[in-house]
RNA sequence: GGAGAGAUGGCAGAGCGGUCUAAUGCGGCGGUCUUGAAAACCGUUGACCCAAAAGGUCCGGGGGUUCGAAUCCCUCUCUCUCCGCCA
């Protein structure tokens, strides 16, 4: 199994664990919410973990007298009592023999609870409603107002083409389908947008990183994409890397196995990079021109935060973000996502989307969730309280933006007979306001 | 890619087969003194499993030798130095 090596010698699993033996119970409601097929697996992680206590005592008694006894021996060798050192090895030895047999079993009990542990998701918050299918999502508000175009408009893929900005078939012939190659004024917006983002987020006490695009098995693993979602990332046989679907994935682990300091808290950063996505699975579904693409740009916001403070740092999240939305001029709608429509490891989730116009089609932008212990529990992310014991803090995340989708809304929302009119605040950043 | 050196508690750093339940220093915390602070002095201070006690685990990861491993051997990963290649 991939990731036997790193989840060895861990423990992980243990905070999850808990909760499962005091409330098994409740731990299958919740799972229901999140549409969750395997319940039965609950069982099957107390049982083993049953064994494992069981087998765990009796290996420690054994361990604790072979310790003993090997004590005694150093001390009878000093002494040079020869004959009781022999004596005492033979008894050593015996144990040891004991202690093989359920070290063995104990091993492979904990290797088995281990694949059933890792797969099962977080646990929805209760403020999330029950529902399978997006259709279920509430929408929470709308902003902005819809543009009335006029009757010759036309969608953002043509418009690419009209201005030479976006440039698909020469990306495909480079790459393949969905990897974009920007030209001219296309490739100075994605950077107008992305520094206008970055100095959004860093003006609000986001701490900006760039981090590598490639990450280890271990960074996979710690905020979700690995077990779920190994099939939607690239992965480079050849050093065990995978290039990273979102920049949470390597800002997310720089605090990996750390215990930080309570005066850090919260921790906030903000990173700029490219998402690579292989979208399997969804061909032929909404893949027209930048709707859904393999590469794209996207600046994320992250923290890290106490835990009795997540909710609030969720909706002060949802509320930047917002803002940022609304200084885009373009329309859009907050929804809360239902549980069978949430992320493997989210608690809580809020989607945005922005209002396509020529499309006449709502398109996700953002998604903001709250993690709660999910990722710093495989992380091991945590500080001290109060009492000088650590705990896990929270983390959260959400896309403050991603691009293609608003660069789309931008194109067909604006168009004008003179060109693309962008908004204001993007004048000084793109070094004009039109584009022709 | 080649050669060599290394990985120890928040940091620095000793230990190189048997009270290591890891020295020492710095930092942190508490106290004495002080109007307060600094300095000085005294004390305290790793993580993890178990409901808890008892106990156990952890000296980069994994494996081995041994009655006993931070210490010896193998292996992997990473870091540093030098050489090669190169933006």
């Amino acid at each position: 199994m991939l990731l036997k090596n790193y989840l060895c010698e861990n423990q992980y699993y243990m905070l999850q664990l808990q909760a499962l033996r005091q409330n098994p119970e409740w731990v299958k409601e919740r799972l229901a919410i999140k549409n969750f097929a395997q319940i039965n697996l609950v069982d099957e992680i107390i049982e083993l973990d049953a064994k494992i206590r069981n087998l765990k005592v009796e290996s420690e008694k054994i361990q604790a007298s072979i310790n003993g006894a090997s004590k005694g021996i150093g001390i009878l060798m000093k002494e040079g009592d020869k004959e009781g050192t022999e004596k005492m090895k033979k008894a050593v030895a015996d144990l040891k023999e004991n202690l093989a047999g359920l070290r063995g079993d104990l091993f492979l009990t904990e290797s088995e609870l281990e694949e059933k542990i890792i797969l099962l998701p977080n646990l929805p918050s209760d403020k999330v409603l029950a529902g399978k299918t997006p259709a279920d999502n509430v929408v929470v508000r709308e902003g902005g107002s819809k543009p009335k175009l006029p009757a010759d408009a036309i969608p953002h893929w043509d418009l690419i083409k009209k201005y030479d900005i976006v440039d698909f078939e020469t990306g495909a012939k480079i790459t393949g389908s969905g990897f974009p190659l920007y030209k001219g004024k296309g490739a100075k917006l994605q950077r107008a947008l992305i520094q206008y983002f970055l100095d959004y987020n860093t003006a609000a006490g986001y701490t900006e990183y760039l981090p590598p695009f490639m990450v280890n098995e271990a960074s996979a693993y710690g905020t979700g994409q690995l077990p779920d979602k190994e099939g939607q990332m690239y992965y480079m046989p050849a050093d065990n890397f995978y290039m990273i679907p979102t920049s949470e994935v390597p800002v997310t682990n720089i605090y990996r196995d750390e215990i930080v300091k309570e005066n850090d808290l919260p921790i906030k950063i903000t990173a700029y990079s490219p998402c690579f996505r292989r979208e399997a699975g969804s061909f032929g579904k909404d893949v027209r021109g930048l709707n859904r693409v393999h590469q794209f740009d996207k600046v994320e916001i992250v923290q890290l935060v106490y835990p009795e403070k997540s909710y609030d740092v969720l909706e002060e999240m949802v509320n930047h973000v917002e803002k940022l939305l609304h200084t885009l001029e373009l329309p859009y709608r907050i929804l809360k996502l239902c549980g069978g429509d949430m992320s493997f490891a989210s608690a809580l989730t809020y989607d945005f989307e922005v209002y396509s116009a020529a499309q006449d089609k709502w398109l996700e932008v953002s998604s903001v969730s709250n993690f709660e212990t999910f990722q710093t529990n495989r992380m091991k992310i945590r500080f001290k309280d109060s009492n000088g014991k650590s705990q896990l803090v929270h983390s959260l995340n959400g896309s403050s933006l991603a691009l293609p989708r608003i660069v789309a809304c931008l194109l067909e929302n604006n168009q004008a007979p003179d060109g693309i009119i962008l908004p204001a605040v993007l004048h000084s950043y793109f070094g004009g306001s039109v584009i022709s």
